[in-house]
DNA sequence: GTCTATATCATGATAGAC
DNA sequence: GTCTATCATGATATAGAC
């Protein structure tokens, strides 16, 4: 692949995983892509076929990374630990590190794909379902075994709607992290990870530690 | 107003409800509420003007009596506590217990109802920030006045980060609570508000609970 | 490979008859 | 108040020149 190519091809995916990361799938036009990656209209289609594939595309991108991580982290983790259960803090740094690196990181686009990411798994359009169960089956029934080893007595109901609770958290702060100041008056700073991360951990342990 | 007009009113209002609750509102098209409420396609212009001021409309029918129903609740609570702070589980269920007996209520629209103002909550359109804002500020402030009294402790920046995530757990409790049968691999069931509110209140009691 | 030009269609909104 | 008919716009997608 030539060096122009892989240009063009990056510039739109920066530009509409920024759009659609504020704007939602359907509150995004192709026309707007294309303006901000200063490409032509037709570029897109010729690269990546239509708006679904396109969207698909921009999320793999960053949901294959993050999810490979995840699974090294706790490979590493599981091994460390032997036969004792990953320490709590550990597994939701696993859960949550990732996620909050990609905002964070060298990479300056990603805190827009960190937002997407939240967004799209929050509100669920019909072409993505099985693209996202299949990306995030693996790894969560991993993750979810090793979580359980924390609260063997709580039912799988009570266990899965407290994952709910805790997944919920992570998503909106994913989502509201780049407008945490309008939204405390002034309080939190935008884009703050770095109070995000550690709050987060502490927050998910205590859920899942020892209490009734 | 004539009970025609009411009816007509009232058909368009929860097509439109049930419509952006499943695809947003960029997802939802006029004539699809339309098609739905067995309406003409005009009459939604002549009843409620453009599509983002019927937006509107849904969602204030649906918030404004929460939000109501929460300040009464407040007010009782606090005049039965006296000088003591309204115990936590009690604030708790002042903070969900009206959404989810909307989703659970007589009204079998509510369930539509309650999921759309998790949506919207979420995914912030430009011309319902302020709507919003003024819907929700007025309680929210004395609301975060008596759950303050629990973890005088905490630093206001703390403080605000462990309410913004019990807020995303209960956005997203409400957001999935009709398709937690498939995202549960079929342990929870679906629409399960009776098992949804409890669990809520103890697992928001827990993180404001006595935890350093 | 890239762009111009365009085909095709669906959308929000309205004018005007009844 | 309600409906039919239609408008202007902007959407996705593609055909074909270069």
């Amino acid at each position: 692949m030539s060096n122009a190519d892989k240009e063009t091809l990056d510039r739109i995916l920066i530009a509409a995983e920024s759009l659609f990361a504020d704007q939602g799938y359907d509150g995004t036009t192709l026309r707007q892509i294309t303006r901000r990656a200063k490409v032509n209209l037709a570029a897109v289609n010729y690269h990546h076929g239509d708006k679904e594939s396109l969207y698909l595309e921009v999320l793999r991108r960053r949901i294959q990374p993050i999810n490979q991580t995840r699974l090294a982290m706790l490979d590493e983790a599981e091994q460390q630990a032997g036969d004792q259960p990953v320490p709590l803090a550990v597994l939701m740094e696993i859960l949550a590190g990732p996620l909050f690196e990609l905002y964070a990181g060298p990479d300056e686009n990603g805190r827009h794909g960190a937002r997407l990411i939240g967004r799209a798994l929050v509100e669920p359009l019909p072409f993505t379902e099985t693209f996202l169960a299949g990306e995030f089956q693996p790894w969560l029934a991993r993750f979810g075994q090793a979580l359980r080893r924390h609260v063997p007595a709580l039912t799988p109901e009570d266990f899965l709607w407290r994952f709910s609770f805790v997944i919920g958290a992570l998503q909106h702060a994913l989502a509201t992290l780049h407008r945490m100041k309008s939204l405390t008056r002034g309080i939190c700073r935008d884009n703050d990870h770095n109070a995000a991360l550690p709050r987060f951990v502490q927050f998910a342990t205590g859920v899942f530690g020892a209490r009734p």
